[in-house]
DNA sequence: CGCCAGGTTAGAG
DNA sequence: CTCTAACATGGC
C-alpha cells in the first residue's frame, strides 16, 4: 500500500450516483464483480486500519492464483502503483490546488480497467448531464452485461465487445441512447472484435500513439481519448482539455462570470506539466 | 421556456 | 483551416 492513499475519498467517489451498476457500496465497503482466467470472482474491499485494504472473496476458492488477480484489479482500480507526492509538491505551490490536495489528500484516479468500458462509459457521458448518462450506463449494463445472482443480489459485468459488435445499432434506441451515441458504441466494440483494438496494444504505445490509434474511431475526439487514457492507462499527463466540468470548477478557482478560454485552461495548467491527468482529478471535486 | 450538460462529427464557408 | 448544426434528454 502507498503512503499517500486515502480509500475514503476514493469510495465517496465510488458512491456518487445511486444508479451506478458495476458495483455496490455499503457503508464503509465496496463489493464489485470481475472477470478473471478462474471465472467470475466477486469480491469486497473494505479498510482494515487505515491505508489498509482488506479483500474478502465473495463466491470463489481463495487460490493463489485468484488473490492474484483480484489484487492486480485492486491495484489498477486505485491507481495504486503511480508516485503522486511530485504532484503535491507542485499542488501545493500553486494558489488554486493548495487547498484541494489538502482537503482530499490520498485521493486517487478511481479507474476503469476496462479499456472498453472506459471508452462507451465516455462516450455515453458525451454532452449530457452525468446523472442521465448514468442512467443511460445502467440500461446498456443490465440489458447487455453478464449478471450473477449471489445471496440474493444482482452484480453485472460491463457488456463484452464480443456481444456488443454484433447489435443492431438500433437495439440501444430504446434505451434513449442517440444515434449518433448507439453507432459509436457498436463500432468502438467493433474494433474490439475485429482485433484493431485492444487494451494489450495501446499498453505498449506512448501517450501521443495511444491518442492517435483511439481517436481514428469514430465518436472519439480528444475528449474521450484522454479521459480513457487517464482512467484505464493512469497517464499522468493525460488532459481532456475540453471538459465542461474542469472549466467550471476554474471559472470558480479563477473567479470568472463565464467559462475560461481553452487558452486559460492551459495557463493554469502550465505548471503541472506531466500531472495534468491528477490536477484535473482533484479541480473535478470542486463541482 | 431556455440553457447547459464530463463532445464529436459532417458539411459548409 | 475554422465555424456550425445536429444529436436526445434531464435538471435547474
Amino acid at each position: 500500500m502507498p503512503q499517500v492513499f486515502d480509500f475514503k475519498h476514493c469510495l465517496s467517489f465510488l458512491t456518487r450516483s445511486p444508479r451506478e451498476a458495476l458495483h455496490v457500496c455499503d457503508g464503509d465497503r465496496v463489493v464489485k464483480l470481475i472477470r478473471s482466467d478462474s471465472g467470475h470472482v466477486l469480491f469486497e474491499v473494505s479498510e482494515k486500519n487505515k491505508g489498509a485494504l482488506h479483500v474478502q472473496l465473495l463466491n470463489s476458492t481463495p487460490t493463489a492464483k485468484v488473490r492474484a488477480s483480484v489484487e492486480s484489479y485492486i491495484r489498477e482500480w486505485f491507481d495504486l502503483d503511480t508516485d503522486i507526492t511530485p504532484f503535491y509538491a507542485l499542488a501545493s505551490r500553486d494558489r488554486h490546488l493548495k487547498e484541494l490536495v489538502k482537503k482530499y489528500h490520498g485521493y486517487r484516479i478511481v479507474g476503469h480497467p476496462d479499456l472498453f468500458e472506459s471508452l462507451v462509459w465516455a462516450v455515453i457521458g458525451q454532452q449530457i448531464n452525468l446523472g442521465f448518462a448514468y442512467t443511460l450506463k445502467q440500461r446498456f449494463v443490465e440489458q447487455f452485461g453478464e449478471r450473477l445472482h449471489v445471496n440474493g443480489a444482482a452484480y453485472y459485468l460491463f457488456p463484452d465487445p464480443v456481444v456488443v459488435a454484433e447489435l443492431d445499432p438500433e437495439f440501444l434506441y430504446p434505451l434513449q441512447f442517440s444515434r449518433q451515441k448507439s453507432k459509436y458504441t457498436v463500432g468502438i466494440a467493433q474494433a474490439f472484435a475485429s482485433g484493431e483494438l485492444s487494451k494489450e496494444k495501446l499498453k505498449a504505445m506512448s501517450l501521443q500513439e495511444a491518442k492517435e490509434m483511439l481517436m481514428k474511431i469514430k465518436g472519439i475526439g480528444n475528449w474521450t481519448a484522454n479521459y480513457a487514457l487517464m482512467k484505464t492507462f493512469h497517464f499522468p499527463d493525460a488532459f481532456p482539455l475540453e471538459d465542461a466540468g474542469l472549466h467550471n470548477a476554474l471559472k470558480q478557482k479563477l473567479k470568472l462570470d463565464r467559462k475560461p478560454t481553452l487558452a486559460e485552461v492551459m495557463k493554469v495548467f502550465r505548471k503541472y506539466k506531466g500531472w495534468e491527468a491528477y490536477a484535473t482529478l482533484y479541480l473535478w471535486k470542486t463541482i
